[in-house]
DNA sequence: CACCTATGGAGAATGATTCTCAATATCTAA
DNA sequence: TTAGATATTGAGAATCATTCTCCATAGGTG
């Protein structure tokens, strides 16, 4: 709710117009806990009676996060995902995986240092981070699924 | 060339027969040191001569990843891109400009224990990992462009 | 060499995302 | 508060990467 006021605050610096269609997005975004896709989106503002269209959805989106306010994810599924970043380590990813498509947070302190120490050493100004690890959940390995890459001992690690 | 032959050997592993199209686009990708995308290595097979399908290639590309011995990228073009792991970090990531679409690796050995750690308190076991950080390159900065979110002070480093 | 099965290819189908453009809302200034 | 300049909205078309379909064909086994 009063972190819409964030986005607002964004807009205006950026001279662009704060409409009511942006600030229901919002809304919608920063009351959700978690990682949302466009149709979620345009299903929660359907509930709340807004009548805003699929293509101001996505402009929105782009502009939350450029703001910085909401990250874009991609776990896999063919479409992106949102999720704002308040309550979150500045750098997380997440653990997806791959059998049961769930998806776990990491929440890591260390992370954000190293990847700033690097960004550093190459003059590049980090704006926005993205990590995904791909593979087993602890649920479907006790399941008894495996990797499918498994049998190939892995080369990689060697060369 | 000779990387050829581990994706070989993971077919074979994998009961999955060893077809002409399949290894012609896995020489292709392990001939190239860059970020490919489908539609270069379509353009790669042709300049060989090879008529290969697009369907083909798009499904040899899916156990290339799935056999561990090539990544699939997310630069945020709206497409995939692909490339061969070998001669690099296990773990590596990518500096991605917002301004030029520049990309620099990252090769970090950090970055591997600390995600494997994580990975581990969870009970989780990675397969593949994917680490994006955009923001501004070093010419881009020099060149005075800044990032487009600068103007708010940054809410989610103080929350 | 022949059979059985999985693959390959062409193009259609899918589906997320972007674009178009006329109608409308926002912001600024008086 | 209003007028006017400007940017946004929305519905649907358009784009475009990726997936699917189906049958001719190649790969692998004995």
């Amino acid at each position: 709710m009063s972190y819409v006021h964030l986005f607002r605050r964004y807009l205006r610096e950026q001279g662009l117009p704060v409409t009511q269609q942006r600030e229901a997005v919002a809304e919608v975004v920063f009351e959700s806990g978690g990682h949302l896709s466009v149709d979620e989106i345009e299903g929660l503002l359907r509930e709340r009676g807004e009548k805003t269209g699929k293509a101001t959805v996505y402009r929105t989106m782009e502009m939350l996060v450029k703001s910085g306010l909401v990250a874009e994810r991609d776990f896999g599924e063919g479409f992106k995902r949102y999720e704002h970043l308040f309550g979150q380590m500045p750098v997380h990813g997440h653990l997806i995986c791959e059998e049961c498509g769930g998806v776990t947070e990491i929440q890591e302190v260390e992370l954000k240092r190293i990847q700033d120490r690097v960004a550093a050493l190459e003059g590049f100004a980090p704006a926005r981070y993205r990590l995904e690890i791909f593979g087993l959940c602890a649920v479907c390995r006790a399941a008894g699924h495996e990797l499918e890459w498994k049998g190939l001992s892995c080369p990689i690690e060697r060369v």
